[in-house]
DNA sequence: CTTGACCCTCTAGTCACTAGAGGGATTATG
DNA sequence: CATAATCCCTCTAGTGACTAGAGGGTCAAG
């Protein structure tokens, strides 16, 4: 026995929002899905492991585009995976600047918010450090 | 003597962009600068400093509504500043739940990138894991 | 007084959705 | 079988924080 849900099943199914689901049809993610007499639409579980699939991808990060890349590996087994690992290996590159960015943010928050001891704003620690670039310690 | 700039100057002395100088005066956030007879925007000393407190605390990645309040209290020195407190504690916050999302995930990108043997799309690892779930060792 | 670099406004595009209006389809119950 | 509740449809417009481009005007140096 086949299958098949609606659209907000499909949504339960994969925690992927209906309008969001609309929108991966729209620009190409996901394939138009037949539809109900009525002309609502129909998936089936092919629908459902790629929803999941950009679902995942998504949730770690990578672009639609990069997604649009990884779907045409996995629909062609025979390809070369040399594509893939460069998109993971370019997002890994991408989350690694992040996280040392955001570091270095948070170190200059943690310094702005303890030597902020309350007063007015014209007193303000806060305040000063965003006035004044020179009285931040790091690069950031 | 006081001295006037012009738009690309002001570029020039914060690092801010043309357009982006121009969008601020559209939302609000720089005050409309007085113009030459030719109709070209002529900054000063005041606009430029306001604009590198914009430019300093865009690149700490408060929102450009935070940032309408900081600039609040940087005029108002008479207020008090817990709300500066309280939206530099926010940021920090988000920077922390940033970082810790983005170190789980340069873990799971890692662990991709390592279990990757080459060869073709069906033996890829990559496209495995975003395919299944279950093969994620932590959260994302 | 001409040249070239700069400036103006306005519209539309980016990314990845999200919200809402106005209406039709499906399903559970009486 | 009728109705009501819940779903679904399309379409347009909005989000944040800009960025790009068209079509034109201004300014300062030589």
């Amino acid at each position: 026995m086949l299958k098949e849900f609606s659209i907000g099943d499909l949504a339960k199914l994969t925690g992927v929002k209906v309008p969001t689901i609309r929108y991966y049809e729209e620009i190409g993610l996901m394939t138009a899905p037949p539809r109900s007499e009525g002309g609502q639409r129909r998936y089936g579980d092919t629908a459902r492991d790629r929803l999941g699939f950009i679902a995942h991808a998504r949730d770690m990060g990578f672009s639609i585009e990069a997604i649009r890349g990884l779907l045409d590996l996995s629909e062609h087994p025979e390809k070369p995976c040399s594509r893939a690992d460069a998109i993971a290996r370019d997002r890994l590159d991408d989350v690694r600047r992040r996280i040392e960015k955001l570091k270095r943010l948070e170190a200059e928050l943690e310094r702005m918010l303890s030597d902020h001891r309350g007063g007015t704003a014209g007193e303000c620690q806060i305040i000063e450090v965003l006035s004044d670039h020179r009285r931040c310690h790091g690069e950031h």
